[in-house]
DNA sequence: GAACCCGAGTGGAACGTTCCACCACCGGAC
DNA sequence: GTCCGGTGGTGGAACGTTCCACTCGGGTTC
């Protein structure tokens, strides 16, 4: 199994490995026949240039690493593709590290990447601690994206969450509800924003009094358990906004369990518009950010870091406005 | 942004770059005194090993390539789970090239991998030629998941298509169904077995001038499609059976934007039993596969040779028994 | 015909590790 | 005092590339 080198090609082909080199990297330099002879001898051997030598000596990869919090999200698959797609264009290739929502299997992921010396590194959902991801920054450049900071060392790309939840509130207020339940991520990256938002919007339509949370998660498991708690309320809420679509549908799926009608008895509405939310059956009001905008977003700022084309050095975080989907989720809070 | 090397380490230790060597791979020859000094100056300087220099001289990276072919798909994410958590299990590290149901992407994407000289390789659902697959494990470890192989040059584990197709023919004539379709995905990994699977299963019944199917896909907008297709038959059928669930849920937008009740007027079953597939509102009868448990068998083949444990030097093809899930998609034939 | 330039090609250093052969020192046995 | 073995540590080669300084001919210019 022992790989050709640049030095079997350069014997048979009767050059040196310089030249071999200079024609592999597609150098004008090279006479036709001399050219030939070298690609003939490297299809003959199967030979593939080795990319682990190659970035040693550069001391660039021409790779732009992945960090992925949840591969099971589809909201993630969305975001890869429009990086996929830039880092293409921009002339890098993609590579992704998965973890699974355990701030553990992320650290190792990030460690993996860095050691192997990516050029670059996007963060997608990132739940370890920003102090890791900071330490991180400072050897490479890095955008963060779906996880709000403010940080100088790296770029970052989101949506308004705030601006989000509170487009909930408003048209559930819109509706007639008053009774408007959340079902909070705790510290996941953008829940604080998408309950501040929740409560800034209730407050705003003088419902203060009506704030109510319960906490969940952005699992469908814990969105499940979560409306579970909820129906167990004295007063049960006419309408709950969920932190992400995945948990409102494990939040659907104990409704309609319960035998509670959606949206006769209760509107239910998520964030992300996942694929599935359009669906008939789920039919979920639910917040849109334009995901893979987003990611492509992300490579610009991550290349253009790369290829130093930027003026000044100043970080830049972008938010990008989120659109309220309104399905058949949600509707007129009942009657008595 | 220049990184610390271990010479730089080894400088401010006082000490020689082997040690400092030695102190980073955790080796017992060393006094305490000069472990504490390097690790000391190591956490100073914030020192990483740079996996590219020692990948280049151990010639192994400790690395294990994964070939996506649609991140989109969830069946994916379980196996890649399974994969990650026994790769980690036998010290080795995951990374993942993502493709997009695209051949070409896929082509990079195995590039890439190879070009950066992983130790071994996880194609799933692979889309790209045998020959091209075969060519890589030549080079490197393969293991193909997912999709029908005979090749003596890698690996493979998948389910048994045939047969949980035909168990789907069964199910469905079982119920009174006679006139069954199917929903093929023509070249598609798998897609051959299962249309098989379906004909066979239907000559068993001698339903075989019943057989029927049109062409559609892997993907969600692919089986709505296929589906608008035979709702235009002169003889619309009574059951159709879609090549995989994510189909089989495009198939059921169709039906449902038709207001075809299911399964009052049509049973559907799909194939893989995705997450999606067991919510109430979508009730999918399905196949299921032991998705993640085919993920450990296939990164446990994968390091049985890499770690050279294998006796004989013959390829493994295992195959796993695929099982019927019956939900609500599926009834009794309609009256008429 | 000397001086010069240019295009094509070469050899060796460098990248940051690991590994191997080797060395210095010390304590104990004779 | 010599020899021996073991412990702790070292320097240099090697991994497969890229890049730089260099050489070698042959044509052009004066």
């Amino acid at each position: 199994m022992r790989q050709p080198t640049i030095i079997d090609v350069a014997r048979r082909a009767g050059v040196s490995k310089s030249l071999v080199s200079l024609v592999m990297r597609g150098s004008e330099r090279v006479s036709e026949e001399r050219r030939a002879a070298v690609l003939d001898a490297a299809a003959e051997l199967g030979y593939r240039p080795n990319a682990v030598a190659r970035s040693l000596v550069e001391r660039r990869s021409g790779v732009i690493g992945i960090v992925l919090s949840d591969l099971h999200n589809p909201f993630f698959a969305d975001l890869i593709d429009g990086v996929e797609e830039g880092a293409v264009r921009g002339g890098y290739r993609a590579v992704l590290a998965p973890a699974f929502l355990d701030a553990g299997r992320e650290s190792t992921a990030l460690d993996t990447l860095l050691q192997m010396r990516v050029d670059g590194l996007i963060m997608a959902g990132a739940t370890v601690s920003l102090a890791e991801i900071e330490q991180a920054a400072k050897r490479v450049p890095m955008v963060l994206v779906a996880r709000p900071t403010r940080s100088a060392l790296m770029d970052s790309v989101r949506n308004d969450d705030v601006a989000g939840a509170g487009g909930v509130v408003d048209h559930l207020v819109e509706l007639g509800h008053e009774r408007i339940a959340h079902i909070h991520a705790g510290t996941a990256p953008g829940a604080r924003e998408r309950r501040q938002g929740y409560e800034d919007g209730m407050r705003r339509h003088g419902l203060h009094d009506q704030i109510a949370s319960v906490r969940g998660g952005y699992t469908h498991a814990e969105g499940l358990e979560a409306m579970g708690t909820m129906l167990a309320w004295q007063a049960v809420p006419t309408a709950v906004f969920v932190a992400n679509d995945t948990a409102a549908i494990g939040a659907l799926e104990a409704l309609d369990a319960a035998g509670v009608l959606v949206p006769g008895d209760m509107s239910v509405v998520g964030y992300d518009n996942l694929p599935i939310s359009g669906l008939h059956r789920i039919a979920l009001t639910t917040v849109d950010q334009p995901t893979d905008q987003m990611g492509r977003e992300a490579v610009e700022l991550l290349i253009e870091r790369l290829d130093g084309e930027r003026r000044d050095g100043r970080p830049r975080h972008l938010v990008v406005p989120p659109r309220l989907v309104v399905r058949n989720s949600t509707g007129l809070p009942p009657k008595s």
